[in-house]
DNA sequence: CTTGACCTTATAGTTACTAGAAGGTTTATG
DNA sequence: CATAAACCTTCTAGTAACTATAAGGTCAAG
């Protein structure tokens, strides 16, 4: 099938399904004589697997070590539990700097009158230090 | 005072201070006659405040219109106060989605044996669709 | 006078794509 | 059969918010 089929198939875009090939996160797809790309079932078994992978929230380098694992039969399934577990954990810790921002943000805002006045007391309290602790150490943008 | 000087009292780094002149974010510092970026109390002032929106979550489009509310003795403090309370929704939402992302994670996690065992139920769950539901739909990589 | 710690600019790299241009192919329709 | 729409191809550049590196100028200490 076609590229565009596959990406129906799988929930990727065509252009990620190319980037995931020239990042050699796959391997070259096989062309039809007119040059397109050809997937078979399995490739697009695999292209799913990315999708969920990706889905599931590993980035592309963990993607590549779960692909490995997935094609590699000798695996141990510990290897794969521990790469689990593994980002289970930064994702918790993500979620506690996002919670202290999200309370960072609440506590702002309730200081806030939100009248016509032009004094704010959100962007004293961003100029000024020491009045509240802000709290968290890293930065987690938008 | 020189930029090191103006990076240690605002936690910025010198590289960042470049770029968010660079961006405008920031009006073109001084010079002192040997070419070097000479920061003021004031300048430092405003550093601080780009620190301390960044690190509560903003992201620099936000950070300008924010320093811009901040030098404008006009504005209106309801103004500050819808920007903080967007940007706490959408916090809240991302929270939202790395939680169903954990718990994913979690569920996965749980499935292995975690042995010496080639089979490994992740990478089947990773591979076939519908036995549980992965549920978040949008993508939040790491 | 030289070493090291600063500072300068300019360029490229990061992540995981997405958008767009310029062009070839295939399919459906008038 | 012509042509237009809908595919496909490659290549390049853009996104966010920096960080890293290179190549070089400046300054303070020993």
């Amino acid at each position: 099938m076609n590229i565009g089929q596959a990406a129906k198939e799988t929930g990727l875009s065509s252009k990620t399904i190319r980037y995931y090939e020239e990042i050699k996160l796959l391997a070259p797809a096989r062309r039809a004589d007119n040059g397109y790309r050809n997937y078979s079932e399995h490739d697009v078994e695999n292209l799913r697997f990315l999708q969920r992978a990706r889905q599931a929230g590993f980035n592309i380098e963990e993607c590549r070590q779960l692909l490995s694992l997935h094609e590699d039969t000798s695996r141990h399934s510990h290897h794969v539990k521990e790469l689990v577990l593994e980002k289970a954990e930064r994702v918790a810790k993500q979620i506690e700097e996002l919670q202290l921002m999200h309370d960072q943000l609440t506590n702002l805002a309730s200081l806030c009158q939100a009248n016509e006045n032009p004094h704010c007391a959100i962007l004293d309290e961003l100029s000024e230090p020491n009045t509240i602790n802000l709290g968290a150490d890293k930065r987690s943008p938008s």
